[in-house]
DNA sequence: GAATTTCTGATTTACGTACCTCAAAAATTC
DNA sequence: GAATTTTTGAGGTACGTAAATCAGAAATTC
């Protein structure tokens, strides 16, 4: 049997109410009573019962999602999750609140993350930006209790206390070494699209993408980088200007997001002619362009995982529970058009 | 505030008793009432507070978990992570027992089975052997209100309520796509190293595997395939006769478990002349022979994912509860040396 | 050693649900 | 309409924990 806080009084000979002193760190124990309660729960191997402990306490966990108010079908898929989350709420006790902030915009962040400050939540989910003054305002969060996840894109060890993304270095790594497999030509020429700079995961995508390829594929060479903000309009320009200019281009790596554009301009090249493309992100254009051919693969990291991942860290976080690790790591799907779920 | 039972007995004018008795389908309440109560129920979007339900009840959740007794890494893994669930259960609610089996042994499944279905726990999790039997023993064990949940290897629609593992047709299909690429050669040349036709998972993926090759990349022969029981020796013998034999051999794709064997061989082949490998289930020994460059990449479905999933949906079932069927996807992992955990 | 402060024990209520008993009310049967 | 059965109400206890009150015991201060 399961031992109560009943078996604790009994085994340390002492009352509930000194073993409830100890477990909820309340004062008024002496240093020797304590240490005995304590000496008790490990010999008993108790474990607090969490269902009935926030029963008693009626406890709704509060949490805030930042998310940037970008309208790419990735980012829609994201706040239709946390939505999802919301509605599961009642039966969470959670109370989940969502702001929306401008894109890549660090000093919108940062006044959205005082603002939370001010509220005092038990915990923050946010798709960071990693400048310096939003890793000083998280710091803040964290210090004053508050739990800090980053989602998608992250911030640094030091900013956060958990990261619900994928390794965007071995993204990149993955596309390179599938472009450079895929690319049957020794003289291969790649093009980039990038969303931008400013966030840490398309830096990092775009790092190990270019370590893999100088490493393994020193025989293709790169062309310089778009930079499209994840926007379809700037992105759909901008691959057929270059479409046209670099004839020999026969491999295009789509680190961001706001693929429709990228896939508009593909579509006027010949099938045959067309180059090897990978893209980050499973949504319905990306999807459909994959079962066509005019994708070559899709590098997908999995919203649903990655917010209710964030959701369950952020709980044990609050509750001063260690996090699973093997179950809260993001993984990079693959999908080619053979496994498309 | 969520609404209690309280709510609802006020809502319908009813006493707390009556409420009770419709909620748990206890006899004694007129139709009309009961109709009241299920009203009141609907109209206040009640639902009831599983934590507090199952503290009440003292409920813990008894489940059997059926494994081969096979010595593969990928079993032993298997195995590992329903232990580690169990190390869990006081946590969890639940109360598991690992029941061992002869592997690809049909006869000692349905015994296993019969013997689980005496004991009428809450429900059996299963890694299937597809045989009518087999199917027949499960349909009995559902009717007597066993959740059943087939695991990494399915029976059937019919004859379970989940099935928590990976689509093996669309591994199989994915593994041909990689395979196609990855050969540079035209004129390629494909062995296959399955464990046993009598799973259903190892069918697939050859399905899958020769249903693409075929359609999309036709210049590559495909060998006759070579089964070995998921038996590390019976594969090195196999494999490097193979090699031997078959001196324009550049692809080989092994669709089941026991790879220690295949790795091995393929050691003893000059780097620059072996062929691309795909192979099943990231273990100690694929995960080197894949940083090594030995195998080209690895299909892999993630154990640990598959025995929490099967727990939750066992849960679920048990309480009469939906599955949230996105959640518990098992995804197929791709695993090159770019993106090794 | 008296006054004060600090600990500790005993007891109670509460969270939301399950499950039990007993009596009263209502419906049904004869 | 009396006897019977069925339905309903009222109330309690329990699950394991949280949180509170209040009295008494122990330690500390002067």
């Amino acid at each position: 049997m399961k031992p109560t806080v009943h078996d604790i009084a009994r085994c340390a000979g002492v009352s509930l109410a000194t073993v409830d002193r100890v477990l909820n760190a309340r004062p008024g124990v002496r240093g020797a009573t304590r240490e005995r309660v304590e000496q008790a729960i490990v010999t008993l191997g108790y474990v607090r019962d969490l269902a009935a402990a926030n029963l008693a306490k009626g406890r709704t966990y509060r949490f805030a999602f930042i998310l940037p108010a970008n309208d790419n079908s990735f980012m829609i898929g994201l706040r239709r999750e946390v939505e999802a989350a919301i509605a599961r709420s009642s039966v969470e006790r959670t109370q989940i609140e969502i702001i929306e902030v401008p894109a890549f915009d660090g000093g919108a962040l940062v006044l959205a993350l005082e603002n939370v400050l001010a509220r005092k939540p038990d915990g923050v989910a946010l798709v960071a930006i990693d400048a310096p003054q939003v890793r000083a305002v998280a710091e803040r969060l964290a210090d004053a209790g508050v739990a800090v996840v980053t989602l998608v894109s992250d911030l640094g060890a030091s900013g956060r206390h958990h990261y619900a993304g994928i390794d965007n270095i071995a993204a990149g790594r993955t596309a390179a070494n599938l472009m450079g497999r895929f690319l049957s030509k020794v003289d291969g020429r790649v093009g980039l699209l990038a969303g931008s700079m400013l966030v840490r995961d398309h830096r990092e995508r775009l790092e190990g993408f270019l370590s893999v390829l100088s490493e393994d594929f020193p025989q293709v060479a790169i062309l310089p980088v778009i930079e499209a903000r994840d926007d379809p309009a700037l992105a759909e320009t901008s691959i057929r200007e270059a479409l046209r200019r670099h004839v020999g281009l026969n491999g295009i790596y789509s680190l961001g997001a706001g693929n429709r554009g990228l896939i508009r301009a593909l579509r006027e090249v010949d099938a045959a002619r067309r180059p090897v493309v990978i893209a980050h992100e499973l949504t319905a254009s990306t999807r459909k362009a994959l079962a066509d051919g005019v994708i070559d693969a899709v590098l997908n990291q999995d919203a649903g995982h990655e917010v209710r991942s964030a959701i369950r860290v952020l709980k044990a976080k609050a509750d001063g529970l260690p996090v699973l690790a093997a179950q809260e790591r993001i993984r990079i799907d693959i999908f080619l058009k053979d496994n498309l779920p």
